[in-house]
DNA sequence: GACACGATGGGCT
DNA sequence: GCCCATCGTGTCT
């Protein structure tokens, strides 16, 4: 059932490149409900200081953790009512996170879908909102270590076609950078699927 | 303390 | 496409 879980070697890496790599793994989260699990399409990398979209902008008590050690789950909540959760990345003391927008439902889906209160496959897990409410995630999460915890990445990865990239959802286009990740297809939360990047320029790592 | 504001999503037009 | 709920977090006084 489960191939194993990514080591936090994998995550203690340039942001981008954990980002662009991570796409096509399988999340998993056991709880006493269940097991669910769902292939990640869609993810989205956050640098540290010079990334001005990124939490981790500037170092306050709630983006500490991603200054920490990789590998370990960053849960936070957004709009009073949705959660959106991040996995650490870069060595402890460098900052940066790739948030997790979508996922390709594989088992669990009739836990997630009490969870979510939806049964069509296509809307359990789009969106990071939906994608934490489909696997129980929530603020209590934040700090999971997905080396050990009830939360991790499968080592394993299967592609249904090229990984692209675009702006950030959810942030201002003309000051943000091409640091999406995704791979097109009915488990994206593509609704306002931004075109691939015009400033080429900027699509480079930072550090 | 007070206050403005979201890395969103559901409902309605 | 437009509206807006809802509350933790960060910033300012």
């Amino acid at each position: 059932m489960s191939p194993g879980r990514l080591p936090p070697e994998f995550f203690e890496r340039p942001t981008l490149q954990v980002a662009e790599s991570l796409v096509g793994h399988t999340l998993y989260r056991q709880t006493p409900e269940g097991l669910v699990a769902g292939r990640l399409v869609e993810v989205e990398a956050y640098c540290g200081p010079a990334d001005p979209n990124s939490h981790a902008f500037r170092r306050t008590p709630r983006s500490a953790i991603m200054y920490g050690p990789p590998g370990i789950l960053y849960v936070y909540l957004t709009y009073g009512m949705h959660h959106c959760s991040n996995i650490v990345c870069e060595a402890d003391g460098t900052a940066g996170a790739v948030l997790m927008r979508a996922v390709e439902p594989l088992e669990g889906l009739e836990l997630m879908a009490a969870r979510r209160g939806v049964t069509d496959p296509k809307l359990l897990a789009k969106g990071p909102g939906r994608l934490c409410r489909a696997f129980g995630l929530s603020r209590e999460d934040n700090g999971t270590d997905l080396a050990s915890g009830g939360v991790w990445v499968g080592r394993d990865r299967r592609l249904e076609g090229l990984v692209r990239t675009s702006y950030r959802i959810g942030v201002d286009a003309t000051t943000d950078f091409p640091w999406r990740f995704y791979e097109p297809g009915p488990w994206t939360s593509g609704r306002k699927n931004p075109p691939s990047p015009a400033r080429p320029e900027l699509d480079a790592p930072i550090g």
